[in-house]
DNA sequence: TTGATGTATATGCTCCGAGCATATATTTTT
DNA sequence: AAAAATATATGCTCGGAGCATATACATCAA
C-alpha cells in the first residue's frame, strides 16, 4: 500500500471508531454533545475544576459553566469549593451520575469490543502495541491528555501510556 | 497488555485522530460541523443528491437543506434537477468549492501523516493492514459506506477497502 | 501592607444551527 | 386513476455556544 492509501484507511477507520463510540457514550448520557464525556471526565478525575473541564472538552467558559449547570440540575454532579483555590469549583460525581459514568463507560466498551472482534488475539496484541506507540507520540499537554482520554474507562486503563507519556 | 485496556488504548487514539482529523479539515471549510464533509462527499460523488447527503451526515432533512442553501449561498456548491428522478437535486461542487476541497483534504491529510511518523515504514504498513481488515468488518450498507469515507481523500484511495467490503 | 495584574467563575445577551410539523412536487404502487 | 411513498422546501421554535461584562480570589511587585 502507498503511504496515502494507508493514511486514507487510519483515517476513516478513526472516524469509524470515534463516530460509534461517541454515538453509544452519548446514548447514556442525559443530552447529546459533550456532556458525556464531562461526566467521565469528573468521574476519573474527583474535585476537578470547571476550568479545566474547559479545557479538556475544548469550550468556551460560559459554555462549560452552563454545562455544570445542567448536570447539576439533573442530580448528576455537584459543586464544592475548591480546598487549594478558593475561586476555583471542584467537581464530583454524585451517587447518580456515577451510574450514569459507569452506563456510559461500559456502552463505550461494549462497541469497541465488538468492532475489534474481526483480530485474533494476535493481531489485536500487535494493533494495541502500535497504537499506544501512536498515542504517546500524540500527548503534548496536561490538558491535551486530559482530552484524549476524556471517554476512557479508567478503571481498567492500569498502566496507562498517557500517564506514562506526561510523567 | 488485557484486552480491555488494548480497547482503551485505540478508543483513545481513535478519537484523537478523529479530533485533529475534523479539526484540520473544519479550519478550511466555511463554517464549523459538518460542511468539511458535506463539501468532500460532493466531490466524491458529483451529482449527489440532498437526501443521500442527509444519510451520509446522519442530520435531519432541514438541516441538511439549510447546510446546502449556505454552501450555494457561498459559491461553493451549486444545485442541478436530477436528470433520473425529477424530485431529487444533484449537488455539484462550484470550481471554488473544488478549491476549497482540495484545501480540506490535504490538511486532513497532513495532519495525519505527522501524527503517523512516529512509525517506520514497516510499522506503518503492518498497522494499516490491521486498520484495512477492521475497516472491512465495520462497513454495513452504501450509507454507512459514505459516512466512513466521509473524510476521506478519494483521490488518493484507489482500491478501497469500503468500495470492495460493499461489492 | 497595599496596589496592580492575572485567573476562576457566573450571567445577561444574542446568534445560529437543528429539529418538528407541514406543504409541494414527483415517482411508484395498486 | 387513485393512493402511498419519496424528495425537497420552509415557517416556527428551542437550545447550546460564544461574547462581553461583572465579581471574587490569588499572586506578584513595590
Amino acid at each position: 500500500m502507498t503511504d496515502s492509501r494507508i493514511e486514507n484507511v487510519i483515517g476513516a477507520l478513526a472516524l469509524a471508531f470515534a463516530d460509534t463510540l461517541q454515538r453509544d457514550a452519548q446514548a447514556k448520557a442525559p443530552e447529546p454533545g459533550p456532556a458525556a464525556s464531562a461526566i467521565t471526565l469528573i468521574g476519573h478525575v474527583p474535585g476537578l475544576s470547571i476550568e479545566r473541564l474547559r479545557r479538556a472538552l475544548s469550550l468556551s467558559h460560559s459554555g462549560t459553566v452552563r454545562l455544570v449547570d445542567r448536570l447539576v440540575a439533573e442530580g448528576l454532579a455537584a459543586r464544592f469549593s475548591a480546598p487549594d483555590d478558593h475561586r476555583a469549583v471542584a467537581l464530583r460525581l454524585t451517587p447518580l451520575g456515577e451510574t450514569t459514568c459507569s452506563a456510559i463507560l461500559s456502552a463505550r466498551q461494549k462497541g469497541l469490543a465488538s468492532a475489534l472482534a474481526v483480530l485474533n488475539q494476535e493481531e489485536l496484541q500487535e494493533f494495541g502495541n502500535l497504537a499506544a506507540k501512536l498515542l504517546r507520540g500524540l500527548v503534548g499537554t496536561e490538558d491535551h491528555a486530559y482530552r484524549i482520554c476524556r471517554l476512557c474507562n479508567y478503571t481498567a486503563c492500569l498502566d496507562c501510556p498517557v500517564e506514562a507519556e506526561l510523567a
